[in-house]
DNA sequence: CGAAAGTGTCGTCACATACT
DNA sequence: AGTATGTGACGACACTTTCG
C-alpha cells in the first residue's frame, strides 16, 4: 500500500487515453476518457480485453481510480456511477502485487461487484430485506471488515499473523475459590440449593459462578458445573482475544487505507492546482499576443 | 544516568448488534 | 430469547524519548 501512494506520487496526464476510453472515441484503438458530471464511461478497446487500475473506492462517496502506471485518475464524486460498454467487463486493481476484481455486470441497474482474493461474503445475497438495509445503514457504522471489503483491501485483511494462545493470559479459575467470606449484598441467589454468585474480578470484571453448600455450612462447586463454567469462559476469553487482535489489525489496515487515500487526493489536488496554474499562463500569453 | 512522560500493544470487560 | 461476534474503553505492561 504504501508503494502505492508513492507511485501516485506522479501523475502524468499525457497518457490518458491509454486506458480510458469514451464509447464514442473514433478510434476503438486509442480509447479515450470522458467524466461527465457524475457518471464515467469507459470503453476497452478490442486489443486491451483488461486493463489495469488502482482504486480507492468506497460505496456513496468520492472515490479515485487510478491506473498501476500513474497515467490517470478519475475522480467519482459521491453517489456516481462506472459505466463500462463492454458488458462483463473487469478491472483489476493492485495492490501490493495482489488483485482485486471489479466485476461489470451486464444488468443496467447493478454498477460494481467487488471481489477481493478471499472471495469470502461478498457473494452478492441479496435477499437481505430492504427494511434490515436501511437499518443497518440508519444505526450500525460498518465494520472494519466491511470498509476494508469497500476499500479493496480485503486480500489483506485475510493475511492474518499468527496467533498465539498466550498461555500466560489463561487465568486457571480451577484453582481453589476463596470468595465466599467477600460475597457482597445483592450478589447471591440461591435456587434448589444451587446458589449463584456474582464474582468481581481485579480490573474490574467478573464471572458469575454456581456453588452448593453442605450439611455442615461449607461450601462447594460441583466439579461439572465448575468445569463447565470455567471452560466456558476460557473460551470465551479466548474468543475475544482473538476478536480483539482481529479488530486491531482491521484497525490498523483501514487507518492505512483512509492515509493512502489522504494521499492520493493530495497528489491529486497538487496535480490539479499545477494544471490550472500552466492553463492560466497559457491564457495570459495567449491574450498578451 | 535515572525519573517522568509518551507511545504501542495486549487482554479483558461491557455493550450493541447480528444471528439462530 | 439465547448465543456469537465486533468493537470502544480501560488498565497493565514494556519500550522509547525527553529532561534535569
Amino acid at each position: 500500500m504504501d508503494g502505492m501512494v508513492e507511485e501516485n506520487g506522479t501523475t502524468n496526464t499525457t497518457n490518458v487515453t491509454d486506458v480510458l476510453s469514451s464509447p464514442g472515441s473514433s478510434s476503438g484503438a486509442t480509447p479515450q476518457h470522458q467524466v461527465v458530471t457524475s457518471i464515467v464511461q469507459l470503453t476497452l478497446p478490442a486489443q486491451a480485453p483488461s486493463a489495469q487500475v488502482q482504486s480507492v473506492i468506497q460505496p456513496n462517496q468520492q472515490s479515485v481510480i487510478q491506473t498501476a502506471s500513474n497515467i490517470q485518475s478519475v475522480q467519482l464524486p459521491k453517489g456516481n456511477v462506472i459505466l463500462v460498454s463492454k458488458p462483463n467487463s473487469v478491472i483489476h486493481t493492485t495492490t501490493h502485487g495482489t488483485l482485486q476484481t471489479l466485476q461489470i455486470k451486464p444488468e443496467p441497474n447493478s454498477i460494481i461487484s467487488a471481489q477481493g482474493q478471499s472471495g469470502s461474503d461478498d457473494s452478492g445475497s441479496d435477499d437481505e430485506s430492504p427494511k434490515r438495509k436501511y437499518r443497518e445503514m440508519l444505526t450500525r457504522r460498518p465494520s472494519y471488515r466491511k470498509i476494508l471489503n469497500d476499500l479493496g483491501g480485503a486480500e489483506i485483511a485475510d493475511n492474518r499473523m499468527g496467533t498465539k494462545p498466550g498461555p500466560e493470559n489463561e487465568v486457571s479459575l480451577t484453582s481453589p475459590l476463596s470468595f465466599a467470606p467477600v460475597i457482597p449484598a445483592g450478589a447471591l441467589q440461591t435456587e434448589g440449593g444451587l446458589h449463584t454468585l456474582a464474582v468481581s474480578g481485579t480490573t474490574g470484571g467478573g464471572a458469575i459462578v454456581q456453588y452448593a453448600t453442605g450439611q455442615d455450612g461449607q461450601f462447594y462447586v460441583p466439579g461439572p458445573i465448575l468445569e463447565d463454567q470455567t471452560r466456558k469462559r476460557e473460551l470465551r476469553l479466548m474468543k475475544n482475544r482473538e476478536a480483539a487482535r482481529e479488530c486491531r489489525r482491521k484497525k490498523k489496515e483501514y487507518i492505512k487505507c483512509l492515509e493512502n487515500r489522504v494521499a492520493v487526493l493530495e497528489n491529486q489536488n497538487k496535480a490539479l492546482i499545477e494544471e490550472l496554474k500552466s492553463l492560466k499562463e497559457l491564457y495570459c500569453q495567449q491574450k498578451t499576443e
